[in-house]
DNA sequence: AACAGCGGTTCATTTTGTGAACCAATAACA
DNA sequence: TGTTATTGGTTCACAAAATGAACCGCTGTT
């Protein structure tokens, strides 16, 4: 029975502003007390006090809270010191328009890894990533790849909370999920089919920073149905040459035996600029 | 002698957020602890809450914090829900290309109005906005216009906190601050001069939410040798017409004392696209 | 008019935060 | 190289702050 975590008022003041998703943008006092599960007056309190800094906001007629525009601002500021947005979106507009798939880039923040930015297929089936999306570390492409380049005593940390299961696909077993970051480690990409969710395949590959550190991931994601081998192939041609360009423009450093495994992986010939054909095309007919 | 407030455990610890700006990237807990006046242990407990909540992250090697990751996922959040920087980012292009000046967009912070996006002047000499900036409320033309469409009883409560000199033209006395808000209330502009920055003057129009509130301030600031007759008189015109434009675009609604205003404004006849001239033309010469 | 739901307040109880002194590790210097 | 100074981080007796059940007043509904 695990006994119960003891938060410090801060964390439960902040622990607040993770019931603003995609679908929630103005939350009222009772429902933000009952999602807590804090006592009304705490939660007033609480919430006053994010108000007060900025990072919430309250409508002065309907008494509800929404995301304040501190946020803003310290976003600006962030991506001032740090460029990051900036320089990934061009980059999964590339990696998009090369595979005909939605990427998305993330960083690690603290329930795992944040989608920052995305760029959507064009096409009429492709995934859609959620607005402010945090992705299982244990379970998701961009989580085996993070994990396969972070200190093994961090991985290790991680594996030792409980691992949900985010569809009946979902590897929760700690040392499975070892195995999965070890295969990634040994080829520099990761794969999860129908791990976040199903129905969805995807790969992903690390950026590192300039202690040779991950610091962020890219990934493409699609249906499953469009995961063929060569599409595969051509994915991870994309996601390796999009990390290595991306670590350089970041200031970054890119590990030796990354690099090796990326160099080797872009050496493999292959028509890496199929268009990707709206019908597949039946080679078994003469084409002379 | 003012008593000392007392501030609860949340507010401490967010108020560290403040000490990162356009020169502070990381920083390290002794000089986090020095600038917040804090002990070194409760900085440490403040600032760890903070790393547990994503908003601040550390570095591994050198021990010193930054802004964290989180603040990227809910500003993308918060501009999902309410498109802004997306919205403002074109007008302000606009405004400069228009004006030849720089301009920037502010929202309401808990210190006052918080640049949100900016856009340079193309000229050499030209006013620079600090990334982060937060313009005081009682000095500058955004803070001014701002409070003219505000509450009376809010904008009170603003004037009675002692209210600082940024420079030497700083009005700092609150009847004097009311007069100017009054003024601002009856032109539907505000100007500020050498209040916020020597040297620099700025004029500011509010936009507004559906519930006739201001919501967002838009500035054009140049250097006061620039600031002449016939340039205010058009500046004033593109930031009428970019008020309206944004304000609607925002889905907010313009109060009608204001739309009369800026219509009127906008129906003198001034020569409103003269092309700034890189030499003055000496109109004495012959012409043919 | 009666009701239900909301945001917000009160105050005795209990849990939490606090900070001077301390330690270990790193960086700076001689 | 050895010495010093500064850093991030920890400890624990003490002091202050957070908590939440019961409460109020308001608003919109039936």
């Amino acid at each position: 029975m695990p006994q119960s975590e003891t938060k410090t008022t801060t964390d439960k003041a902040l622990s607040l502003l993770a019931f603003f998703d995609d679908k929630h943008d103005w939350i009222g006092l009772t429902d933000l007390a009952k999602r807590a599960g804090f006592d009304k007056a705490s939660t007033l309190r609480h919430a006053s006090a994010l108000v007060r800094a900025g990072l919430l906001q309250q409508n002065p007629s309907h008494k509800k809270y929404a995301l304040g525009a501190e946020i803003l601002r310290l976003a600006r500021l962030r991506e001032q010191h740090f460029p990051f947005q900036a320089l990934v979106t061009p980059i999964l507009q590339d990696l998009t328009e090369r595979t005909g798939e939605t990427s998305h880039a993330s960083l690690l923040s603290p329930r795992g890894l944040a989608t920052i930015a995305s760029v959507e297929s064009p096409k009429s089936t492709r995934v859609h990533i959620e607005t402010g999306f945090v992705a299982p570390l244990h379970g998701s492409a961009s989580g085996l790849i993070y994990m396969a380049y972070s200190a093994p005593e961090q991985v290790q940390e991680w594996l030792t909370k409980p691992l949900q299961a985010w569809t009946p696909y979902t590897e929760t077993d700690p040392g499975r999920v070892a195995a999965l970051i070890g295969q990634a480690r040994q080829t520099g990409i990761s794969e999860s089919n129908r791990g976040v969710e199903i129905e969805v395949f995807s790969q992903a590959v690390p950026v590192f920073d300039k202690d040779c550190r991950p610091y962020a991931t890219l990934a493409v994601v699609t249906p499953v149905s469009r995961a063929t081998p060569d599409a595969k192939v051509r994915t991870a041609q994309a996601l390796f040459s999009a990390s290595l360009r991306l670590t350089q423009q970041l200031g970054g450093l890119t590990p030796t035996d990354f690099k090796g495994l990326a160099e080797a992986q872009l050496a493999r010939s292959l028509p890496a600029e199929v268009p990707p054909s709206p019908l597949p095309i039946d080679t078994r007919l003469p084409t002379a």
